[in-house]
DNA sequence: AAATTCTCCTGAAGGC
DNA sequence: TGCCTTCAGGAGAATT
């Protein structure tokens, strides 16, 4: 499912097939996403040029003059380019035309969005509270254990608090605690600095590992040019229940956390 | 305020 | 073989 290193992925393929290039068309097949798709977006679209191409997040931002088209891959959503006029499936369900291309918009379970905003897309309501991106300087171990002081939650369910810090999902919240050792579970302010610090390390070695990859393709992620993400092979406990630890040899525990299942070793992490 | 539950949706997988 | 049930999950909204 797309988290950060998919859509980051995805913003990369699409950038240099849709920067500086004028839509000609909207097309929109099945407009019930998680919210409707708007009905003036080919108004709004149509004429304009795509400037540029950036993620927040896990939000993809076309930018035009007049206006921001914000996407989200949901949880099964992927973005693909083709030619035009390519015959579309069942989930296809918004196309962005170009003279020479689609920017097509497939998404089997509609978790997905396509909002249209003037201002600018720092200030739209879902973005404007966001947290830290964790590529950037702005996150650190520090902050990380600042905010974690006042709260008791988990830490798989806190450090996918995308008001703690953005882009970690379930996948790759399992990973980073894998790798710095962490049991899931343990409350978020039972964990020394020292031990945030490296998971924060851990959480921007993951994410890039997996972008270099192309992200983690389970099902139904897909890139730009239709190819799977690669990530999936180096997985170290997501979905490996039952598994050799690759530390230790002991086996991969799975259990639900906050409504998710999550993957641990209970020998390397505590 | 923080934590938990609910909600959207479809396809895969398991049970009988 | 086929129908029914359960589960998966991003993340905002609603509720406790």
């Amino acid at each position: 499912m797309p988290e950060l290193p998919e859509v980051e992925t995805t913003c990369r393929g699409i950038a240099p097939h849709i920067t500086g290039k004028t839509v000609t068309g909207v097309v929109v097949r099945n407009a019930a996403l998680r919210q409707p798709i708007p009905k003036e977006l080919s108004r709004e679209l149509k004429g304009k040029v795509i400037r540029a191409v950036k993620r927040r997040a896990k939000y993809l931002l076309l930018e035009t003059d007049t206006g921001t088209l914000l996407l989200h891959l949901g949880m099964s959503g992927s973005l693909r380019i083709l030619p035009v006029e390519s015959p579309a499936g069942i989930h296809d369900h918004f196309d962005l035309q170009f003279a020479d291309c689609s920017l097509r918009l497939r998404d089997p379970r509609r978790f997905g969005l396509v909002l249209w905003t003037h201002a600018p897309a720092a200030e739209h309501p879902l973005i404007c509270r966001l947290g830290p991106e964790p590529l950037s300087d702005a996150f650190d171990g520090d902050r990380f254990q600042q905010q974690a002081i006042k709260r008791r939650i988990p830490v798989k369910n806190f450090i996918m608090d995308g008001k703690v810090v953005v882009g970690v999902g379930n996948i790759y919240a399992s990973e980073s605690l894998f790798l710095s050792g962490i049991h899931p579970h343990r409350p978020c302010n039972r964990i020394s600095l020292a031990r945030y610090r490296r998971l924060a390390d851990h959480i921007k070695q993951v994410l890039t590992a997996a972008i270099a990859r192309g992200g983690t393709t389970l099902r139904d992620f897909q890139q730009e040019d239709g190819k799977p993400g690669y990530f999936a092979q180096e997985l170290k406990v997501y979905g490996r229940e039952s598994k050799p630890c690759p530390n230790c040899g002991s086996l991969i525990k799975q259990m639900r956390i906050g409504q998710r299942s999550s993957f641990y070793c209970d020998r390397c992490q505590r």
